[in-house]
DNA sequence: GCCAACGTTGGC
DNA sequence: GCCAACGTTGGC
């Protein structure tokens, strides 16, 4: 069988507003996605995201909590250089440089949905059941999207996208 | 502010 | 390698 062009995947990252959110993104249209310091989510940030998958962006920890956009991966994974800078919260000594615990991506603002889709609206949704965003355990600042949560995630935002 | 869920740590 | 203790996360 012929090699076939991976497909493109979909990703969910949260984010405390506070912190940096969807206007945050918007203003700097690219920004590195560090600080992650958890070893599931560096495995999907070192891994498996690629250039051009789509990413949604969540709101947590703030009101209203709720998908409020869309961005794609601009970079693929690549050391998280604060793990080396002691100025930052996000230092970590045990990282070794020539062995990088710690991975980061770069994602690029796509668009802003019109109006937030809140959790209330993704909970009610029987599609979505699944979604890990939604389960109780998960607590992944990175996680997977099927193509079928990202497509009803976009049509339930009135949003069309184009991650080019 | 509470607390359930979960990841990490460290003694054994 | 087990597992209890501890800290953190994040929705409520």
């Amino acid at each position: 069988m012929a090699a076939r062009k991976s497909a493109r995947r979909f990703w969910l990252v949260r984010s405390e507003p506070d912190v940096y959110s969807i206007d945050d993104l918007a203003r700097d249209g690219v920004t590195c996605w560090d600080g992650v310091r958890n070893y599931q989510a560096r495995n999907t940030l070192r891994d498996d995201m690629s250039v051009g998958d789509g990413v949604l962006f969540y709101h947590s920890n703030a009101k209203p909590l709720a998908i409020v956009g869309v961005a794609r991966v601009s970079r693929a994974g690549y050391p998280d250089h604060t793990a080396w800078d002691p100025k930052t919260k996000y230092h970590d000594p045990k990282s070794d440089p020539s062995s990088p615990t710690w991975y980061m991506v770069d994602i690029e603002f796509v668009a802003r949905f019109d109006e937030p889709l809140c959790r209330d609206q993704l909970l009610d949704e029987p599609e979505l059941a699944g979604m890990a965003l939604l389960q109780k355990a998960s607590r992944l600042s990175v996680q997977p999207v099927t193509p079928d949560e990202w497509s009803r995630v976009l049509k339930m935002a009135g949003a069309r996208v184009k991650l080019g």
